[in-house]
DNA sequence: CTAAGGACCTGTCGGC
DNA sequence: TGCCGACAGGTCCTTA
């Protein structure tokens, strides 16, 4: 479900609401979330520490604690928010985490595939240490990029998906990006010219602090921890626009599927060569 | 090493 | 109305 916008915008939202409180109590329903510990040992692990800090790496929220870090990933359907102890429960919520001042940290996912696990800095880096560049911090040069992209014949859009290169770009973003930098999605990574290596840099980060900007996008369920919808979703050029025109050129947006995912893209303006 | 495909889950929507 | 397949913001594992 979310992306990093998403993320970004859940974290913005929790952070003056967790920092420097007491985690008092944890509380979770599906074992299967939890990685790699049991839910006796996180939880005995996390019971008592202060919260410092909130952050995010790629797609993942850290809730730093005083001695580790408790990292949650909300992969397709996850969502997480703070509340007053007591109020009415939604569906699927897995895990709940009880703060000192009344509030509950609440970890509501339909769809059971995210997770949550607990790091301590000797412990981190297995599960973080393989993301890849944060595209907000625009800190990677346009020969590191090449480098990295010369032996991926892979098409570029599913390229966009691993998060070794890039952390934080998913589905949708992806065919945002390819469009914005005019570049066909079925493209291979290596056969990039240095122009389009170039666009590409460009509109990563164009489009993904645009959509930070708007709270992120709300197409399904996805929504802020304060309940508010993102706006983003208005701002789309091609996802989930196929048969609309684009708004570049005026032909047809199309949806073709590679690695299993959807993929939409102008065939004018996104030509291969 | 890279790349492709299935697996993991539940909910919703459109067609018959 | 009810059933069935397709599809959904993601990643991980297996196989070639």
């Amino acid at each position: 479900m979310p992306e990093l916008p998403e993320v970004e915008t859940v974290v913005r939202a929790i952070r003056p609401r967790l920092s420097g409180r007491r985690i008092v109590d944890a509380c979770f329903t599906v074992p299967r979330q939890l990685l790699p510990q049991t839910d006796r040992q996180i939880r005995r692990a996390i019971k008592g520490q202060h919260i410092r800090d909130v952050r995010r790496r790629g797609k993942y929220i850290l809730v730093e604690l005083q001695k580790g870090v408790l990292m949650i990933h909300l992969r397709m359907t996850g969502r997480l928010y703070v509340r007053p102890v007591g109020q009415p429960a939604h569906a699927h919520e897995r895990a709940w985490f009880a703060l000192e001042d009344g509030h509950e940290l609440v970890f509501r996912d339909p769809r059971t595939l995210g997770t949550i696990s607990y790091a301590t800095p000797k412990t981190i880096d297995a599960l973080v240490g393989k993301l890849g560049w944060e595209p907000l911090q625009n800190d990677v040069d346009l020969p590191t990029v090449r480098e990295k992209l010369r032996t991926r014949r892979t098409p570029v859009k599913p390229l966009l998906l691993d998060q070794r290169l890039w952390a934080g770009i998913g589905n949708i973003y992806a065919s945002e990006i390819l469009w914005e930098a005019r570049i066909n999605p079925a493209k291979a990574a290596a056969s990039l010219t240095r122009q389009e290596t170039q666009r590409l840099m460009a509109a990563i980060l164009d489009v993904l602090s645009r959509a930070v900007k708007k709270g992120g996008s709300t197409i399904r369920d996805f929504m802020g921890p304060d309940g508010k919808a993102g706006a983003y979703q208005k701002q789309f050029r091609v996802y989930e626009r196929a048969g609309q025109p684009c708004l570049r050129c005026g032909s047809k947006v199309i949806r073709i599927v590679q690695a299993q995912r959807s993929t939409y893209y102008c065939r004018v303006c996104q030509k291969k060569r």
